[in-house]
DNA sequence: CGCGACCTTGATGGTGGTCAACATCCGTGG
DNA sequence: CCACGGATGTTGACCACCATCAAGGTCGCG
């Protein structure tokens, strides 16, 4: 039962497929734990009520279903409370990648507050099983702008994003497969530990099968392998 | 002199230093040529002595000059009137990847006009003499705020910056040296058209050397030009 | 027990990296 | 006008990294 379950340098992550997740949010945002991480979480602290009222639905979905398309305007905004989603490209012949992976307290999709009426650059799929609080996304950026403190957070959420993706673009650039691997890996950790999301001994649960991180690094489902044994005795050097 | 010329299918890319890089634009924008290409086109057209008013400064800057360093928050917004610049990210050990071309009319950078106050995620170069038109930040952004064609103008241009980085994150991650390199010069080649900057027999100047390309597409100087040769014969399928 | 999903590992080959030599172009200065 | 030197483009030889294919292993599940 140890098995599936990787300990790179200090880290330990755990690729089970854990029951919990699609587990339903609260009814009242005053008690989500996931609130405090989300893009909402001056509101959510300040006024909770306002946050419920304009939720419009709790929505389950499963494990692999797509959630958005390529191109599609989306008309709700989630917030993701439970589960992992991934944000990918596709091309005719299916080769696929990922842009970037979801996690709870993730906006799906942050884009989308910013281009209410424009379609969106990538397509979203569930990766696990997953449940999110969905709002009119009107509704969503009129929440956003009724205060100082919520509108500064907007900001920065949607310029980490920025960065994000421009140190992917680098990352794909310029490194290679061994330090894409573990950048990808440090930044989900780092994600992750924010969100309280880590137990003792640095350990995680980690959904994403190979397949899932080699569309991501743009590497082969096989080769992932391959850098795992160098990452798992010690810290590397030139990643 | 006809060398440093290449006929890649039916594109002709010179690739000489043309002399007229960093010419500088004329007083008024009501008989700027670059001005129906730039973000701010709409207020162009319709007050363009509105867009002048708030100009602050004609700048020239000579090749190779960085004009931003990553990490920094820009105080300045810059319309490119002619001449190239380069947005890139480095790592200490000298690695370069380019995040993109920035061609007449482009801003200067985009970021800046919805981040106002954050910094920016690359540093950005003269890749050729140039000149640019300068603004204070807010000042653009108020520009920007005026009417609601021009809003939407905004919007669209950050839409599209969007779309293309998606984009080249596909093209980093799941395409051959091949297939980047054609990608890259067909978007160049269709930004230039736009611009009215390609001439008779889809000819037009090329700044960049081997080196940007390499650094753009996450390839090697020397190993630019291995694909050269097929794409100069004709058009390839699955790129 | 058997099956399917997934991870692991080996063998082999191709794409692209690295290094070096050479060609070409261009500006500079004699 | 020519000689020189530096920057850049081109090409070859060789090798490393990663892709591809295939076989086998482990685990969870019915």
């Amino acid at each position: 039962r140890d098995a599936c379950r990787y300990y790179i340098g200090w880290m330990n992550l755990s690729m089970r497929t854990v029951v919990g997740y699609g587990k339903l949010p609260p009814i009242s945002c005053e008690n989500c734990l996931v609130a405090p991480y989300t893009i909402c979480h001056p509101t959510a602290k300040d006024a909770p009520q306002e946050v419920c009222a304009s939720r419009r639905e709790i929505r389950a979905s499963a494990a692999g279903r797509t959630l958005l398309r390529d191109g599609e305007v989306p008309e709700s905004v989630g917030i993701l409370f439970s589960g992992w989603a991934l944000c990918y490209k596709q091309s005719g012949d299916g080769r696929r990648q990922i842009i970037s992976f979801l996690i709870p307290g993730d906006t799906l999709v942050l884009e989308s507050l910013h281009f209410p009426n424009l379609s969106i650059p990538y397509s979203v799929k569930a990766l696990t099983a997953l449940s999110s609080c969905i709002f009119k996304t009107d509704d969503m950026v009129a929440l956003m702008g009724a205060t100082d403190v919520q509108r500064r957070e907007l900001f920065h959420a949607q310029h980490r994003y920025m960065m994000s993706l421009h140190q992917r673009l680098f990352d794909l650039g310029r490194r290679s497969a061994c330090g894409r691997l573990a950048q990808l890996l440090l930044d989900i950790y780092n994600r992750l530990k924010e969100r309280d999301m880590v137990t003792v001994g640095n350990s995680f649960d980690f959904p994403p099968k190979q397949e899932h991180l080699a569309d991501a690094l743009g590497l082969t489902t096989a080769y992932v392998n391959r850098p795992l044994p160098q990452l798992r005795r010690n810290s590397v050097s030139s990643l």
